[in-house]
DNA sequence: GGCTCATTGTGAGGTAGCCTCAGCAATAGT
DNA sequence: ACTATTGCTGAGGCTACCTCACAATGAGCC
């Protein structure tokens, strides 16, 4: 058989398996990049959007991480295991519990993101300036609207 | 109640956090478009690199799919069950099994074509068409070569 | 022929990250 | 006060990956 060469990735994908292959790569790349802070990408995300728009409750986090309710349960399981948050009760609402960043999730997430920010880099890097400005406004765009779609909400009456 | 809150998108992401969130939401909304053909995208995936490049091993087709020939053997007995694609013994060397889409598996692929176009265009509808082609350009390119890291495919050669 | 070593695919078993569904506690609407 | 709704979590499940160990085969060497 001729070449294992041939590889020519891409050539039958379309936009949506090609995204999907970079997330793939991105994410074994990420996970690499992360090991020695023993901390997820996704627990990453959470402590930084927690540190980003500070306390919050537990629903309000699901969905600016866009995942259902409950499997932020176990991303805070995880982060307050690690003492990288903290619940603690939503004095507005005795059912709520608002999640917020320690100072030891903080100092943890200032490391991580400056690895995280160098193993994009090492992904991005081949791409010229211009071409990461573009992906990004073309990204963004396809992820502000979810689509006018028959059911995009189900919570939503 | 309708949603309380903005769900500001995309505010603090960078890129590599874009590129997974996207991929999430094609996937969900793609599982969704494959539903009725019982289908799910990385079985059609594979089927259709089969379909493109005819016949070959199972490692052949991890490699193209970029998963560990482990994660095919599984893939393969899926399509198996369904009659998709059908292995059998490859002439050159008795270990190996090459794998091949039988005509069910083809005229499947047809019609979950059809859907998953459908599907990916609704989603990709929003873009001028000049950012789908830029997008794929740069995507294609990030893709294209798996960086010049310490291990990108230890059995390509 | 007999030895050793690499390679092909697979069973076993594990993980991460997501989901739904049921249920409890508390709050909001009437 | 009564009911509906909301916020979170336990239980349980799923998918798509992974690694490790191993049998069968193939290839190279003596």
């Amino acid at each position: 058989m001729h070449g294992p060469r041939d590889d020519r990735p891409a050539a039958d994908l379309d936009l949506g398996d090609l995204v999907m292959r970079v997330a793939r790569d991105l994410r074994r790349r990420g996970m690499v990049a992360f090991e020695p802070y023993d901390l997820a990408p996704h627990h990453a995300r959470a402590l930084r959007v927690l540190a980003h728009h500070g306390s919050m409750r537990l629903g309000e986090l699901a969905q600016h991480l866009r995942v259902a309710p409950r499997s932020v349960t176990d991303v805070v399981d995880a982060l307050e295991e690690r003492g990288l948050a903290r619940r603690s009760p939503d004095p507005d609402d005795r059912r709520a519990q608002v999640v917020t960043v320690t100072d030891e999730g903080g100092a943890l997430l200032g490391r991580v993101d400056a690895a995280r920010r160098e193993a994009a880099e090492a992904s991005f890097a081949r791409l010229p300036a211009a071409d990461r400005a573009t992906l990004r406004r073309i990204l963004e765009r396809l992820d502000a609207d979810p689509d006018p779609d028959p059911d995009p909400d189900p919570d939503r009456a």
